[in-house]
Order: structure tokens, then C-alpha cells, then sequence
DNA sequence: GACGCTATTACGTATTGCGTAGTATTACGT
DNA sequence: ACGTAATACTACGCAATACGTAATAGCGTC
């Protein structure tokens, strides 16, 4: 199972535990569709580091459940992914979201 | 202990899991020292979402032991921190990187 | 004096992160 | 031709985190 919330869960609202090599993950995924490997190369240029298979592959596997990607049929060993509707607002949502609170962070930083 | 890296572990660099909790927190504390339940507070009008005690307190023990953050005097029963030094320069890096990765994020959404 | 808010501790389970090992194909140099 | 490195994943397993629930306790209030 995802997760399931008894009380409101506002489905879109319910970005549930976020995690880092998600977000990599989705803005990866974001311009233009990607295989595992490739994602590695991206998000390693990106953030600087590069996430083990175990992080990588756990992390597709989840976001394939929540419907946040999905499978574009395979070219030969390379498992290619996009980013779904749902994943696209997520991402929007969730870029948004950081853009406040680092925002905030920021401005505190600078105050202290 | 907190974590052991056999290899490098550069000390400042190595944000190691860097949670979300732990983010709101590093910030709630930016502007001044507050205890736990403040931050809760702090941490709901920031970010909508107000975290549970095994949530909160989890990660404030986590920080402590990583010397990001300090206890100071109790005041009645309230255990109120503060950022270290070390903990200020790792939420810069921190802000800094999320900076960069959301503003690619952003980029190719809109380019999508 | 029951109720709600403040504050925190204690526990246990569910999720995630992440390193290692293993498999297999392709590419390149010498 | 052979070894080596890079490409792409799968499979496991342990470590670290997230997070819900329950319990405790003071303080104000109606």
C-alpha cells in the first residue's frame, strides 16, 4: 500500500513522505523521459552525488506505484520512464512548496 | 552514534539522510532558539502540515547528537535549542543546493 | 473538576536510504 | 583475442527515519 490517511487526504495535498531521491527522481524526469541509468547521470551533475542502484531503482519503484511515472516500453536492456500528470503537478506542488520554506529560511539566516 | 563513513566523511559535506523534518527545524531555528513545541507551531504556519511527537522529537535528538543544534536551559518544562555554528553553515549549503536543483526543477517544467 | 492546550517521553511499526553483490551487454584499447 | 571499464539492472539486507499512539503532567478556564 501507498499510505492511507482516515482523515481528509486531499489526494493531490498528500505528498506523503517526500523524499530527496524523489524529487531528483521528478526533475529528472522532467523535461524529457529517462531510463534508471541516465537519471543517475543527470541527478549526478545536478546535486553532485550519485545515488547507489538500491536508492535508485527503490525510489522508481515507489514513484511507479504512486502513479507519479510510469513505463514507456523498453529499448533493449534500458527501462525507460516518464513523468505522469499526477507526477507533473506533484512536482509543481512540491517545487513550490521548497521555494517558500527555503525562502523563509533565507531571510532568517540573514536577519541572524 | 550518529553515522560512521569508512571513507572520506568530510565532515561539513556530509549531509549524510538529510530529512525534511530535520530542514524545518534547522530553519524554525534560524531567527531565534525555541523548544519543541514551538517549532511545531512554527513549523505548521510555514508549511501547513504540523508534525507529531514521534516526528518532532525524533529529529531534534537526531540534530543534537550531530551537533547542529544545542539545548539550552530548561525553562519550566520547556527544552528549548538553538542553532550551532556548525548547524547555521549546513543550512546555508542546504538552502543553497535546493536552491539550485528546484530552479532547474522549475526550468524544465516550463520548458516541457 | 472536566476539558482543552501546552510539552514532552516512550514505543513500536512502517518506510526509506543505501551499500554490496551479482548478471549481462557493449565499447575500447593494446 | 583479451582484459578492462562503462552501461543497466536485479536482488538482498541492514541502517536510519518517519510517524502514529499512548501516557504523563501542569495550567488555565468555564
Amino acid at each position: 500500500m501507498t499510505r492511507k490517511r482516515q482523515s481528509p487526504a486531499p489526494s493531490l495535498n498528500d505528498l506523503g513522505r517526500f523524499s530527496e531521491p524523489a524529487l531528483y527522481i521528478l526533475i529528472s524526469l522532467a523535461d524529457e523521459p529517462k531510463h534508471g541509468y541516465a537519471m543517475t547521470r543527470d541527478i549526478e551533475v545536478m546535486t553532485g552525488q550519485r545515488l547507489g542502484p538500491g536508492t535508485l531503482y527503490g525510489a522508481i519503484a515507489r514513484l511507479e506505484e504512486r502513479k507519479w511515472i510510469e513505463p514507456l516500453p523498453a529499448e533493449d536492456r534500458r527501462r525507460p520512464y516518464r513523468l505522469t500528470g499526477a507526477g507533473q503537478r506533484v512536482l509543481e506542488a512540491r517545487l513550490e512548496a521548497l521555494r517558500t520554506v527555503t525562502r523563509i529560511g533565507r531571510e532568517r539566516l540573514q536577519r541572524a
